[in-house]
DNA sequence: CTAGCTTCCTGATAGC
DNA sequence: TGCTATCAGGAAGCTA
């Protein structure tokens, strides 16, 4: 689910609470969440390890041992990550219990079970996640205008594809990809060659801005998060764009589009960030009177 | 280089 | 009520 304003949310919600714990005994409901290495050999290097820190990098979050290993998690699309008492009753889809000194449990649950943990021991190098392929933070300095450009300026491809590239940018997801190209006014399909350097430059500054806007608007208290039982802190309520497919446009009022670009769905505003000259609607009525070739 | 497809899974929802 | 099809906030791997 998350992108990386859900993502440092999480963060933030339980740093403090695992921060300085020892790791004991860690419950695998589901080995296959471990990507690496196999679990048994996760589990023995992990127990009985201390926390010293968490960090964040795009999407994955860090959790750094007193040996100077380095847990690393990706929530993917339905991941929570969930500090509770002993006794809270375990959530369906819950693959990873680690038991903390604390008396309190940090749990791994995932339903489409999509995401998973990598352990990077001290000095390992890491190449079994593609941390080390990621972009810039959004909120790098070196995010510019001329970097974006840079990157992708000569491309065709969509700008909203752009966005969601994590070797670029990295920590932008499909809803926040929609809400940056509704607040700097550019069609999701728009090819990246055709953007002006002003609008690199409204890129530039507006993703800090939209990735900050939702780490703030995400904020909940630590017993709000348990609570949800670590669902119910996404900003979906503040949206602007996202999934407003039919609403009207809180700029204008006219109603939202929604289209499809490289498999995913966008909304965008058709008199704020135009339509697409050449090649627009079409989109609509595929129908099933052409029968998809029967190939092989 | 790039668009498009498949894959990893389960669940919510729409339509019949 | 139940069935089926479609879609979902991620991302790697593969093909053409």
């Amino acid at each position: 689910m998350p992108e990386l304003p859900e993502v440092e949310t999480v963060r933030r919600i339980i740093s403090p609470q695992i921060e300085g714990c020892v790791i004991g005994a860690i419950t695998i409901n589901h080995p296959q969440v471990i990507k690496h290495p196999e679990a048994g050999v996760f589990c023995d290097a992990v127990k009985g390890r201390a926390i010293v820190g968490t960090d964040r990098r795009g999407k994955f979050l860090k959790i750094a041992l007193d040996n100077g290993a380095v847990i690393v998690l990706h929530l993917r699309m339905t991941g929570q990550f969930l500090v509770t008492p002993a006794d809270f009753p375990v959530e369906k889809h819950t693959h990873v219990i680690f038991q903390l000194d604390s008396g309190r449990q940090l749990r791994y649950i995932d339903t489409r079970r999509f995401g998973g943990f990598w352990l990077i021991a001290k000095d390992e190098p890491d190449d079994v996640t593609c941390m080390p392929k990621l972009g810039l933070e959004p909120f790098d300095p070196a995010l510019t205008a001329a970097y974006l450009q840079g990157k992708a300026g000569g491309s065709r491809r969509a700008i909203k594809n752009m966005l969601l590239d994590q070797t670029i940018v990295t920590g932008i997801g499909n809803i926040y990809s929609d809400e940056i190209l509704f607040r700097t006014k550019i069609h999701p399909q728009r090819a990246c060659r055709d953007l002006s350097y002003t609008e690199w430059q409204a890129l530039a500054e507006s993703i800090p801005c939209i990735i900050n806007w939702g780490i703030e608007t995400n904020a909940v208290t630590a017993e709000e998060h348990l609570a949800g039982k670590g669902k119910k802190y996404r900003n979906t309520p503040y949206l602007q764009a996202y999934g407003h497919a039919g609403k009207p446009c809180p700029r204008c009022d006219t109603p939202f589009k929604k289209v499809s670009v490289g498999g995913r769905s966008s909304c965008y505003c058709p008199h704020c960030q135009g339509e697409i000259e050449g090649a627009p609607a079409a989109e609509k009525d595929k129908r099933k009177d052409t029968p998809a070739p029967i190939k092989g």
